[in-house]
Formats: structure tokens, sequence, C-alpha cells
DNA sequence: CATGACAGTATCCTTTTCGACACTATAGGC
DNA sequence: GCCTATAGTGTCGAAAAGGATACTGTCATG
């Protein structure tokens, strides 16, 4: 849980922080990004991120789902089966993470994913 | 600096990490939103923002200014004196900040100042 | 002369976050 | 019997972020 405002100190740029403080996990945006797209299962999300590990990926989406952003729905079954999927709250967040989305692909395109491809 | 992207590990949520990875610490929101009022002096923002110190506020304020979102200005004067203010990169995040934020006064009244009131 | 404002630095420390790795339990395929 | 897949959990450690405090140098004020 993202510790960002135990006090109000903070007047009228706080909200920013308190979203910020919600959507501002090393994962959590691209889950919420690829939940977009539907309900996914634990294992369907976590192949759409390479790189993360399933207890980095659990605790961001636990984080999502104690904040209300995401529904967890686990199916008494074996093997398991466990879907994720946005709440209303986290269907509100779409013009935000829409808005990172854009601004990034514009202006933050610092990754540049391609290192041979210069004079090619 | 944000080590968020190291690696292009991630395909189509990246962009909003990136954008994340930029706005994320935790005063540059609300230093980037004080600053999208205008031009301001370092003690300026500072004392809009109860609860930073002049080190984490330095630090955020460099970041920004290597990002390249605001531009820093020193008066080769005495007492110093240095302005801060969104560079032309720095305006274009207005709609995303202040779409941050629309989201935040809506769906993240979490840090609800109240303890004492629940009987009341 | 002492103090405060200005805009920081330097140093140290704590908290938070991130990541690697191993482990669970069951079922199906070979 | 062994391996894979499912969706995790537990433990440990490293790295990063954040924070407290003290210090710089000059000028104006009292």
């Amino acid at each position: 849980m993202p510790p960002r405002f135990k006090e109000p100190y903070c007047s009228a740029g706080c909200p920013v922080e308190a979203a910020l403080g919600l959507i501002g996990g090393k994962w959590k945006g691209i889950a919420l990004y690829h939940l977009m797209g539907g309900t996914l299962r634990f294992n369907e999300i976590r192949r759409r991120i390479p790189g993360v590990t399933q207890r980095m990926l659990t605790t961001q989406l636990r984080e999502l789902e104690a904040d209300g952003l995401i529904v967890r729905v686990v199916y008494p079954e074996v093997p398991p089966r466990v879907e994720y999927s946005l709440s209303a709250k986290g269907r509100t967040l779409e013009p935000v993470i829409m808005a990172l989305k854009v601004w990034g692909e514009t202006h933050a395109r610092s990754p540049q994913p391609q290192a041979s491809e210069a004079a090619a």
C-alpha cells in the first residue's frame, strides 16, 4: 500500500498525488491497461507483461483490488482459476490511463526500444 | 531518476509507465501542478507544499528539469534568485495532471481527514 | 553584532519497493 | 513416476526513494 498521503499535507495538488498513489506501482499501470481490454486470468496478465514475477504481479493486483480498482474472482476449481477485471471505479480510470499513454507515446519515447536499427 | 524502464520489457502499456516514471516522484505532481499557475521561485514552491524539505524539493525539481519538463533560470544576483517554470514539454502535461486531479478529487478521497466523527 | 532570507549541499539514516528463488497442492499428459 | 500448468505464498536480500539535520555564503534588517 502506497504510504503517500498519511496526513493532509497538501492543499490543491493533493488529489494528483492521491491518484498517483493508487496507480503508481511499478506494474499497476500496465496491468490496468491490459485489463481495459477485458477480463483476464492471472497467467494471461503475466504473459502480457514480460519481466514481472508472480510475486510482484500478485502484490500489485492485490493492491489494486484493495483499492477497489479491480475485481478478483476465484473459481473453486482445480487447477485454480482466478479472473481479474476492472471494477466500475477502475473503469473510471480509463481516461486517466489513456491520457498517460498518449502523453507517453508522444513525449516520453525515452526507452527507444531499438539499438540496432540506427542505420538499418 | 526513476529507474523504471531500463529495458523495453513491455509492449503496449509501456508509455503509461514511462509517463508515470517522469511524474511519479512524491512531490513532482504537486510541484508541476503549482507551476501550472506560472513561474515560481524556489521558496515560493516550497511554501506551497507543506511537508517537503529543501533537499527533497531540490531533488524533485532537478529531476523534472533533467526530464525537460521544467525550466530553471538562475539569476546571478545576491541573494540568489532561481525561477522555475514549465517548459513547452511540461505544458503538454497539463491535461494529464488535470485528469489525475479530477479523478483524484472524484474517486480517491481516501485520506478522509476525519477519525473522530464516526458517531458524531 | 546577531538574525533571517535566499537557494541550495553534504551526510547520514530509515522506510519502501523491487526482485530472485524456492515452495505449496492438484490434475492431466506422456 | 515425471513434467507441466494453475495461482499463488514465504523468505531473503538489494536497491531506491524519501527524510532529518546541519552547513554554505552573501545581503538586508534589527
